[in-house]
DNA sequence: CAACCTTTGTGTATAAATTACACTTTAAAT
DNA sequence: ATTTAAAGTGTAATTTATACACAAAGGTTG
């Protein structure tokens, strides 16, 4: 949200100095969430930053985030980001840690919730506001403003973890997908290798991929049989989630 | 935290309708930090409760909480209610999640962290200070004052995922304990009977148990083997955590 | 249109892990 | 000495995970 501070301040609260002096309370800190969104493009796992423009953070990259308003639950909050810049709503988004250190932001002491959300890449147009807004390989993710760095690395591990258990890895794929590109998916979500025909044992196995009687267009090769996944007979039947162990 | 906030409030910042006057920054709320202690006791999973002394919650059970301090981090502020409140430093101790809702608390908007902790029933005196504080069994928490049945049921689902894949559940247990007494904690936690001769063999095998070579004392039967868990190997090869599936 | 290239699609044998299940041993209590 | 209650122990059956290779499909190329 750290971007986004120095406007909302601009407009409608000053300058941090100015909300300091006028919150008598310590006791009240400034709120605000953080968006790690993730997508799944060319066979690597993606994930949105803007360019910070703090002068403390020249140039790093930072994640998608702004201040809690008033009236507003923080699932909200973290909806609204997402929507203002991806045009997204109704998709996957976890909470997945609070970061309060008390001098992670230059400024003044602001607690940040951090989300993880899951998007189909192809599926929106991206709002580029004020900065640089792009995709970037998770792989070369390195040094990021604040403490976006822990904080993008907390929620790729939770990601590693929350996609062996539960089915989450759909939201990153278009609505039809082959064998291939799920398998792809897993491979880059967990960084490993796989082996593909016990992987396609399981997937079948789980019984909850839909034959779509369709096949991939396009591809300079034998093309796959296309699925979706059967979200309705999941939720009648979650159990059945085997889990990936591989 | 709630319980605290008046006493708070009272001391430092006058009253609730006070500081929201005082606080001219929407953008700034109140935070607190929620403590779900877990214990084992008579072969039941207990968490530790103080009754709430807000009239809105009037004789209802709250967690353990407290605003977070000015120069305080979220994890530090969790360790000083548990040694306010125990005693005890140097325990297990997890960020949970973080409840934010607008009207969670009745005076004033407070966003709280939860920490879930483990302690050793046994190696602490409760520092009753204004309210009763007392163990609970987890089966027996029903209402709650606020959100925090909520929070606490959020905790304990966590809490049995965690323990199945990580050794938690010895911060439990004294340091020398019984495979009967191991078994009967994740038989709590877990809410499930176990089979004790495939529990006891998941256990060997792992080989994490250091047999003290010393029996149960004062027990009106044949007394059982006394093991530690050691922390010094697991740390060094983590893997051979196989994880309890059960 | 034939040869080639790349990826799809498929099955089995082996090893490992999980489950179900019953009797003897030990120490304390009576 | 007998009773009581839990400790301690092994095996067979089932399920799950792993390793591994070749034929078929469709597009591309010369």
């Amino acid at each position: 949200m750290e971007e986004l501070l120095a406007k909302k301040t601009g407009n409608k609260i000053k300058t941090f100095r100015t909300i300091q002096s006028e919150v008598e309370s310590n006791y009240h800190v400034a709120l605000s969430v953080d968006c790690v969104i993730f997508g799944f493009d060319e066979n690597k796992l993606k994930v949105l930053l803007i360019r910070s423009d703090l002068k403390n953070y020249e140039g790093q990259y930072s994640l998608l985030g702004d201040l809690v308003l008033p009236e507003e639950n923080l699932d909200k909050a973290a909806y609204r980001i997402l929507k203002e810049r991806t045009g997204l709503s109704d998709v996957f988004m976890e909470q997945v840690h609070t970061f309060g250190d008390v001098n992670r932001h230059p400024a003044s002491r602001v607690v940040t919730v951090a989300y993880c959300s899951l998007i189909n890449i192809q599926h929106h147009k991206l709002n580029i506001l004020d900065n640089e807004l792009h995709w970037h390989d998770v792989e070369s993710v390195t040094e990021m403003a604040f403490d976006h760095k822990k904080i993008f690395d907390t929620s790729l591990c939770q990601l590693q973890k929350r996609v062996k258990e539960h089915p989450l890895g759909f939201s990153l794929l278009p609505n039809k997908f082959s064998l291939r590109e799920l398998q792809n998916l897993y491979e880059a979500i967990l960084n490993t290798k796989l082996d593909r025909r016990n992987f396609r044992k399981k997937f079948f196995s789980m019984d909850f991929l839909i034959d779509l009687e369709e096949i991939e267009k396009d591809v300079p090769h034998r093309p796959g049989k296309l699925y979706k996944f059967d979200y309705a007979k999941f939720d009648r039947s979650p159990k059945k989630w085997a889990g990936i162990a591989f």
